[in-house]
DNA sequence: TAGGTTTGTTTCAAACTTGAACCAAGCCCC
DNA sequence: GGGGCTTGGTTCAAGTTTGAAACAAACCTA
C-alpha cells in the first residue's frame, strides 16, 4: 500500500500547528511555573478538580478528563498533596478506588493565579483571533480529539468509572 | 486591571485544543516510539535536519527551527549521535560552534519510518478535516506562533546565527 | 465459594526536560 | 592588547514522564 503523504498545504498546516504547540505550552507553563510554582499540567488538573461538582474526582475519571495516563495523575497528585492543594480520599463503595479532592488551599491558588493564567492565554491566543477563527479552532480540535477518543484505538486510555459512593 | 475572563466560546475552544493536542502527541509519541524507536521531537529533529542543504545545522538555528530550548537540543543530539543518527562536527569560523549533521543511517530511519509517521498523522488529523479546515489550522497556528515569536517577549530564545563556513 | 479474570491504582527504573550556572571563544573599545 | 560584555553550547541537579510490572480489591462463573 503505497503512501498517502501530505499534499503542500497539509504540510504547512502541520508543520504551523507543530510551531505553535511547541511555542504556546513553553510560555504557558513558563508563565506557571513563575506565578503558581507549577507546570501546565499540575494547574489543569487543579481546575479540572475545581470545575466538578464537591470538588472531588475519582483518579480515573480525573485522568480521563485531564486527557492524561493514570501513571502521570498518580505522580502529579502525589506532588500536590505534598503541596497541601490536594487531598486524597479513599472510596468507600469500592476499596481499591482513590479520589482526588481540591483542599481549600488549593481553591485559593487557583482563585489568586487564575487572573495571571487567563490573561497570558489570552496575550497568546485569543488577543489574535478573529470570533470565527475561535470557533474554527473549536471545531478543529473537537473533530481531532474525537478521532483519537473513540474506543477502537486506545486500549490504553480507560472508559469511566462509577461515581464513588 | 480586572481581568479580562475567557468568553464561553473562547473556553470551549481552549479546553478542546488542550485536549486535542494532549490526545495527538501521545498517539503520535506512541507511534513512533514503537516504530522508530523515539519520541515525535527526536523524529522531527531528524527531519528538520532532513530539511536543510546538506543535512546540516548549527545547534542554535536547529534548536530554533525545532522550537526547542538549546539546552533540550544538546541531550537529545547527545542520544541521537549516541545511536548513529547524527553526528556533531565542529565549526572552523567559529570555534564556539557546533554543528549536527544528519548520518547515512539517520536519512535510512527517517526514510524508513516515515510512510508510518505519515499515516499516523493523516488519521489522526487530516482524514477529519475539510480542505477548508487545513487552510484555517495553517492561518491560526501561524497567528499564534508569530505572537509567540516576536523578539519582545523571548530573551530566552535565540535569533539565528551566521552561517558556519 | 474457590479460582481466574478484570479493574483501579501505585511503583519502579529508565528516559527526558528544565533553568540556572558554567565555560570558552568572539567582540568591542578605550 | 587587556579588561569586560556577548554569544554558542554544554553541564548539572532536581523535577517530570514513560510503560511495564506489581498489587489488591471486585467480579465472575463453574
Amino acid at each position: 500500500m503505497t503512501t498517502r503523504w501530505l499534499t503542500a498545504e497539509e504540510q504547512r498546516a502541520w508543520r504551523a500547528y507543530i510551531a505553535a504547540t511547541h511555542l504556546l505550552e513553553d510560555a504557558i507553563d513558563r508563565q506557571l511555573q513563575q506565578e503558581a510554582g507549577m507546570p501546565h499540567l499540575y494547574y489543569s488538573i487543579l481546575a479540572n478538580l475545581s470545575d466538578v461538582p464537591d470538588h472531588r474526582l475519582r483518579m480515573t475519571d480525573l485522568a480521563e478528563k485531564s486527557k492524561i495516563t493514570r501513571s502521570r495523575l498518580t505522580y502529579a497528585v502525589t506532588r500536590l498533596e505534598k503541596d497541601g492543594l490536594v487531598r486524597r480520599e479513599g472510596c468507600p463503595s469500592d476499596k481499591r478506588g482513590s479520589t482526588a479532592v481540591l483542599t481549600d488551599e488549593g481553591m485559593a491558588v487557583l482563585v489568586r493565579t487564575a487572573p495571571g493564567h487567563v490573561e497570558t492565554v489570552r496575550a497568546a491566543i485569543f488577543d489574535h483571533l478573529t470570533p470565527e477563527q475561535v470557533g474554527q479552532l473549536e471545531e478543529i480540535s473537537t473533530g481531532i480529539a474525537r478521532a483519537l477518543e473513540t474506543p477502537e484505538d486506545v486500549p490504553w486510555r480507560r472508559r469511566s468509572t462509577p461515581p464513588c459512593s
